[in-house]
Formats: structure tokens, C-alpha cells, sequence
DNA sequence: TGCGCAATTTTTGTATACGATTTTTCCGTT
DNA sequence: AACGGAAAAATCGTATACAAAAATTGCGCA
């Protein structure tokens, strides 16, 4: 199974590459794969034992989704956003989201809130396990479950895109790699719905999405890696 | 020129498929292809004088904008948007533009707003000479600008890709065939945002996009094309 | 030893070939 | 004449081949 991943998201048709971007969406996802990574055709390819032509359909399909860069000539690498563009993740669900939890919080079930029940454990089992990467993948999920049970496939195609974005931009600008995300936020949200409450989904949202951004240490300390070259600069 | 076109939408490298992409989005745009026209990949190919693999790549890069529907084993057609997804992406522009509109007020220079002085001048042209697809796909562009304009390059893909979309639940719902979209919106929006008035701006907008959904004939008359097996069902 | 240039290797861009699926056409049967 | 099915054509899915570009390596020279 792959948490994060919504039928529907990718504009392929069924067939092996789908799959396959599946299969790396999630790796990513679960930050099995760093931002930067070299994904090349051969590899991906040889990995999944398909051609390279497979694979190309994946990974481009994959960088419409903003997950990852292709460069002319160089090839396929797992996104690196910028601080700007975290920001502008952010802002961006800061906007959408609220709005979405409101929707979700009218067209609420019973069956969608054992749904979102059952997120919300597996999140905390991982999360109990260790298994970090997990945790997110399924803390994003979240998200995207809400999504649909608003029911409003515009929105959550363009919110799959945000909250995938928002995996890579956590395994860079995390302030405490460390220490966990851990928030009850998930949970009162659920009580938000479980009384179907929309000002106060939409309200707790809002605050949620803004406890992200504010824990992203996006202070621009010159943009991205000063990796070796550099650390080991004599100035 | 493409109006509407916008760079960095598709990721796509730089190269013929890229271009390929914007010259039949280009043609959608303007309604030279209708929705629900077959794209076939030979056809495109012998078009641009490219090999399908080029032509292929094209095609689902307009997929993943939602400009193009790839059908397994069927091939890739202009997208014909359901009336839900009609709703769907007016109630997303509904809900972003807004406060796109907002941001372009505030970060508004005289450069741009000559620039959007432009677009009117070019939409009311084209209106005039009665070249209705282009005006049509200006239009759009105007809305594009001004996202361009907040500077949110975010926003700017995700709304290309709604505005795109408009395009094509126009050409399916529009109310009123012969009659002409002409609104002086637009006029107002750049009245607000050469006085920097946000609040105008962000209001001025939202009536707009409402206007636009409502100039839609949206009427569940059993989803799309009754086209013949129902016209002739003698029950 | 350090630098730069050239040859080699790797990797991507594009075209083409072949098998699979779908669509169309055409013919025989009723 | 209408229907159904089989053959033919068209079109897509995938693999492979070759050309072009980039990255790497290694050599020669200062």
C-alpha cells in the first residue's frame, strides 16, 4: 500500500508506469529518497524491469507533479524546492485547505470519519515504531483523505500536488530533524467533524497548516546545500 | 505568439515536445480544436515533423495540464470537463483568484499595469475584428498576468491549469453561442489596481469569476452530448 | 604537483520496429 | 436487406538502436 497515493492523480493511463510512479511517489514520500537524488532512465528502468522508455513516462509524469526536475541533457532528480517556493507551498494550503476542511465537515459520514479514524492510528503506530518517514507519508494522507471526502476532485488533484511538495520541503527545511512532528492537531480536527462543526474544522486547519510553516527553518542563509565545497572553504 | 502560453507551466525541458505543447494549447485555447477532437499520435507527429515518441511526450504533458485525456490503448483527446468539473474549477478560481488579485494590488508596478493595459488593448482588438477564440484565449491570458504579476509562481501553475480548462467548459457550456462575452471587468480590475486598491481589487475579481460561472448553462440535462442513441430512444 | 585539454564513457534525445489492442471494413448467412 | 463475425487496417504500448550531449577519466604539459 501506498499512503499519499490517490487514484486519479497521474494522467496516465493504467499500465506499468502509473505503478511505477506509485512506487517512487511513495519512496519519496517516505523520505527513502533524498532531494537531489539522481533518478536515471537506466536505473529506474532496470529497478522496476521495464524499458527506458517506461521508466521516462514515469518520471516525467512524476515531474508534473512537481516531485521531480527534469533538466535537458542531465536527466530526472528529486526536487529541491526552494525557500521561496516553500513559502509559496505553504501559503498556497493555507489558502486552499481551511476552505477544503469546511467542505469535508459538511459532507461528513460516519464511514468518512472511521476513515479518517483509522489514518489517524496508523499515523500514531508508525510514528510509535519509529518508523518516521512512514508517520509523514501517512500525515500527509490525512490531508489528501479530507481532500476527498469533500468530494471535490479539482481541489484535491491540485492539493495531492501541494502536500507531496510539502514531504520534500519538510526533509530539507525541518527545523528538528530530531525531534518529531507530533501534533494533536489531526485529532481535534477529527472532533471538529465528528460534530460537524465547519467553522471549527476550517478554523483548526488554518491554524495547523500555519504550525507547519512556522516550524520550517526557511531563514535564507544563502539557498540550499553548502556541501562540502563550502564547509571547507578557507575564507 | 501564444497568448496564454506561460513558461515553466509544462515541465517539460526545453525542446520541440515543449513547443509542440504550446502550439496545441495554443490551438485549444483559441477553439480551433473543439473538445472531445482526436489527437492521434501519428497525426501530431507528421504535423510538427517529429516521431511519435516526441509527439507522445507532447501529449501528455497537455494531459497532466488537463487540456488533453489519454485513454489506454484508445490515444489522447481534447478534454470534454463534465458539468461537476465545470463547478468544480469555477469554485477553485472562485476561491484563488481573489486573492491572487489581492497580492498583484499590492506588488503592483507601472510597469505591469502598462502591461495589462496592453492585454485589454489586444483583447478588444481581437473582440472587434471578431476573432472570438483569440479574444477569448486573451482573455485568459489577463488572468494569467496578473498572477504573474503577485509574482506567486505556485499559484500561477495551478491557475494556469484552471484557466486552461475554462477555456474548454466555455467552448462546451457557454449560454450564449453568438452572443459575446465582453465585460468590462477586466477594465474595472485595472482601474482597482492602478489606485493600489486591494480590497477593490480582491472584490472586483470574485464578482468576475461568479459572473463567469453564472454565464454557464450548467443545467443537468443528463451530462453531456444526448447526442443521438438518446434523442431517437423512443421510450 | 596542479592545471587544462582531449579521449572515453555514460546518459539522454529521438527515431524506428514489432507486438497487442482496438476500430473499421467487408462478406456470408439468415 | 439486416445482422454477425472474421479479416484488414489503423493506432497504441513497449523495446531497442543510434545519434547527440554531458560527465568522467586520464594524459601531457607547465
Amino acid at each position: 500500500m501506498n499512503p499519499g497515493v490517490i487514484n486519479g492523480t497521474y494522467s496516465l493511463p493504467p499500465g506499468r508506469a502509473l505503478e511505477i510512479c506509485h512506487q517512487i511517489e511513495g519512496a519519496i514520500l517516505r523520505h527513502r529518497i533524498r532531494p537531489g537524488t539522481k533518478l536515471s532512465e537506466d536505473e529506474v528502468g532496470d529497478t522496476f524491469g521495464v524499458s527506458r522508455t517506461v521508466a521516462r513516462t514515469a518520471l516525467q509524469a512524476l515531474a508534473h507533479g512537481g516531485l521531480v526536475t527534469i533538466e535537458r541533457n542531465r536527466g530526472a532528480f528529486v526536487s529541491r524546492p526552494t525557500i521561496r517556493e516553500a513559502h509559496e507551498v505553504f501559503e498556497a494550503r493555507t489558502l486552499i485547505e481551511p476552505r477544503i476542511a469546511r467542505m469535508a465537515a459538511k459532507a461528513m459520514t460516519d464511514e468518512a470519519l472511521a476513515r479518517l479514524q483509522r489514518h489517524i492510528d496508523a499515523e500514531h503506530d508508525a510514528f510509535a515504531k519509529g518508523e518516521m518517514g512512514l508517520a509523514l507519508s501517512l500525515s500527509g494522507a490525512f490531508h489528501l483523505a479530507i481532500a476527498e471526502i469533500a468530494d471535490q476532485k479539482v481541489l484535491t488533484q491540485i492539493l495531492h500536488s501541494l502536500v507531496s511538495r510539502s514531504s520534500l520541503i519538510i526533509a530539507l527545511y525541518w527545523k528538528r530533524p530530531d525531534t518529531a512532528c507530533e501534533s494533536h492537531s489531526h485529532h481535534a480536527l477529527l472532533d471538529a467533524f465528528s460534530r460537524r462543526d465547519e467553522s471549527a474544522a476550517e478554523e483548526i486547519m488554518n491554524s495547523h497548516i500555519v504550525d507547519l510553516h512556522s516550524g520550517l527553518d526557511l531563514i535564507d542563509r544563502n539557498e540550499n546545500e553548502p556541501s562540502l565545497a563550502d564547509v571547507f572553504a578557507t575564507t
